[in-house]
DNA sequence: AGATACCAGATCCCCTTCAC
DNA sequence: GTGAAGGGGATCTGGTATCT
């Protein structure tokens, strides 16, 4: 049996086996044909093209890519080397068998650092001996703590299986299409699924007004301190507070580069903000008096006019002494984490422990939830829901919920009497 | 050596569809 | 008309290669 050896050793990286074929993990894949080669001539290489081509129509969404990309190796891993089968052999009880070895894996199976699946000069694939098909993860606030990643530790998410669920399903559903399979067997275990907990809802994931005080607050006092680097700081914060962005919607990337001129007047007097989010798709946010007066300060220590002018190319973050915008996620990330972390020392100054612990779990779209959840307490839904680009009122309603508990919580155990 | 672009995987968000 | 499942696509985080 392959099992008992394939837990001892990593698994070897069977797509270097089919080194003549196309590489499936190339960022720009090549053209797949719409049929068959002849030249698949065995069950491995007929398998390999179907998960190709599968991958293939995911080409223009590189997240959706990568993680397809990801759970149909760790399947093709598996159904060769553990169950040594076919894809198109798979039966119902079967990926009932590889979902539990998704939430267990072997040791062998999982690493501890994402690294590049190939290493090597191009066009020579070599696979990176430290790649696993698993990756165990230690959350922010531990890896600050000192803690390190231990194989042992791995945990599959109830996230991480439901996406397994749905991308199998896919992949399964696309068999169908093609004719390598006559029916689904993701699909006949869905109904009573052992493996998803259901009516699980998540908090929505916020800062307290407190915190968000005390994180505003520090950004002042580091715009103050150090101008050069903190106005953009503190410019950023309320973007995404004030505004709901998402980080994305900040830097330049391909489909669109944010600019100053994207802030304009209408016949009204009032101001608004263009913003090409998620699924390229364009919305107006209305700007908050609050805001524009944040936008004219940034504006006049950029040494700008205050308010922007049509057609003005100035980047809406620039590059720190630059006239280049910031063109990645991460830097905008690096500039908030810095903020949060002076924000949780001063709270920790001020002896507010808990809250600062708290605080040192939050992220960048964190901001986007509380400037959300703080406005549907006071303006009509659908006007949030528009400026935050929802496409649905339900969507929005989540954070009224969120609201409601909240109130409920801070209620719950108010006393009837009151004895002084 | 530091900044930065890019990669990989886990997790989360949210739109659409479907069942009731 | 709700609420949840299904599915696509984003963010979050850390690692590495490359540039300056």
């Amino acid at each position: 049996m392959a099992t008992t050896q394939s837990t001892r050793q990593p698994p070897p990286p069977i797509f270097d086996q089919l080194a003549h074929l196309p590489d499936p993990f190339a960022r720009q894949p090549e053209p797949v044909p719409s049929h068959l080669p002849a030249a698949a001539r065995t069950v491995h290489e007929d398998d390999f093209w179907h998960a190709l081509r599968f991958l293939a129509s995911y080409e223009g969404s590189t997240a959706t890519f990568n993680a397809y990309r990801r759970e149909l190796e760790r399947l093709l891993q598996w159904s060769w080397l553990v169950q040594e089968k076919s894809i198109r052999e798979l039966r119902r009880e079967d990926i009932e068998q590889f979902i539990r070895f998704c939430q267990d894996p072997p040791r062998a199976w999982i690493g501890t650092k994402n690294c590049a699946r190939y290493r090597g000069p191009e066009g020579e694939r070599k696979a990176h001996p430290d790649w696993r098909p698993f990756v165990v993860t230690v959350s922010k606030v531990q890896t600050r703590a000192g803690k390190t990643a231990d194989p042992g530790s791995y945990a599959s998410s109830q996230a991480s299986i439901k996406s397994l669920f749905a991308i199998l399903s896919s992949f399964f559903n696309f068999l169908i299409q093609e004719e390598a399979v006559t029916s689904n067997p993701v699909a006949l275990i869905r109904q009573k699924s052992k493996f998803l907990v259901s009516g699980q809802r998540r908090e929505v994931r916020r800062l307290s007004n407190l915190q968000w005080d005390f994180v505003l607050e520090t950004a002042e006092l580091m715009a103050a301190e150090d101008p050069d680097h903190h106005e953009r700081t503190l410019f950023v914060m309320q973007c995404l507070y004030a505004m709901y962005l998402r980080i994305s919607e900040l830097v330049a990337d391909e489909r669109h580069v944010p600019t100053m001129s994207d802030f304009h007047r209408d016949s009204d007097n009032n101001w608004w903000f263009e913003v090409v989010g998620k699924g390229n798709k364009a919305r107006s946010v209305s700007v908050s008096n609050a805001m524009l007066a944040a936008l004219k300060r940034y504006r006049l220590h950029l040494g700008l006019t205050p308010l922007p002018v049509p057609g003005e190319r100035t980047p809406l973050v620039p590059a720190l002494g630059g006239r280049r915008p910031v063109t990645s996620t991460r830097h905008i990330r690096a500039m908030v984490q810095n903020c949060f972390d002076q924000a949780v020392e001063r709270m920790r100054l001020e002896g507010l422990a808990d809250e600062s612990y708290e605080l040192q779990a939050a992220t960048v779209h964190w901001l986007r939830h509380t400037g959300i959840s703080e406005d549907v307490k006071v303006r009509p839904v659908d006007h949030v829901r528009d400026d935050a680009g929802h496409a649905s009122s339900l969507t929005t309603d989540r954070y009224i919920d969120a609201e409601r508990r909240e109130r409920h919580a801070s209620a719950r155990n108010k006393p009837m009497k009151t004895d002084s």
